[in-house]
DNA sequence: TTTATCTGTAACCAAATTAGTTACAATAAC
DNA sequence: GTTATTGTAACTAATTTGGTTACAGATAAA
């Protein structure tokens, strides 16, 4: 199973807010039309963002801002904002206790998979908005 | 979003095919009384770990037997196994390519995206069923 | 050789999740 | 006042998951 596109779409959605922030209203319609799919999609993730203290949405027809600044936003700090996941991992529910691995499969496994999840988390900390805003600029800027 | 329970009983199979492979048959029906599912649940995992050449699933009513040493299968080996995935996130389809952000959103976010998936592997993969074993001994032996 | 057991697989189901959509009240800009 | 936008509810279609029944084919045990 994988991770929803929300992530992927949260991204894409703050650093339009970042580049269009001073030259337009960045309306989830604007934001749409980038990502290509439906405007309530956008909304539904500007809520998580908001609420994560991100951006601010402001209210009538004035877009959306950045009210952190890009290089003490992670991707973690995003993708927990729109995917708010506890555990990865799924576990089977209700092993037998009678059975000698039944009863220790939980202790057993579930510190390694807590680490597994944590080395996830803790690549997803190292990048920050800015780096991939660094990224665009150069490629725009070779162009 | 997820990862399925189908690892985490993929790991309770293995184990039980190793404590158990020497005393009596290890079919899918004792195997589902321990992880408390239905043996035809226990039958899809067994065939992908026959699949990646951890166990043989031998024919008749003789059980299943690992094929290779625990300390050679790791926690990693059982995840691709059962749930092969190629790429952990999704991404958004068809960002537009009329806009700068997304033109560029997918070569400056896969990298990334490509690292944090090869953590939680390496993570994974420094796990062997033989620790495993080891800490339902030790928890067995406390008794 | 007959009977019981087990695997492999197809077919189906219910529940959950996802992305997308329509609709509309509330709010602010123009 | 009109228009544009947000926030949210409600609905849908598609997909995935775990569970289930059914049964042909293979093997062990009697």
């Amino acid at each position: 199973m994988k991770i929803t596109s929300r992530f992927s779409i949260a991204v894409h959605t703050l650093l339009l807010i970042y580049f269009f922030q001073r030259s337009r209203n960045v309306t989830s319609n604007f934001i749409a039309s980038s990502v290509n799919t439906n405007p309530v999609v956008i909304r539904r993730i500007l809520s998580n963002l908001k609420e994560a203290g991100l951006i601010e949405v402001l209210p009538g027809r004035n877009g959306s801002k950045l009210i952190k600044n890009p290089n003490k936003i992670s991707l973690l700090d995003i993708f927990k904002a729109v995917d708010s996941i506890d555990t990865l991992f799924n576990f089977h529910d209700n092993p037998n206790p009678e059975c000698p691995v039944g009863k220790n499969i939980h202790t057993a496994l579930d510190g390694h998979l807590i680490d597994a999840q944590k080395a996830l988390e803790d690549s997803l900390a190292k990048t920050t908005l800015e780096d991939l805003i660094k990224e665009i600029n150069q490629k725009e800027n070779l162009l």
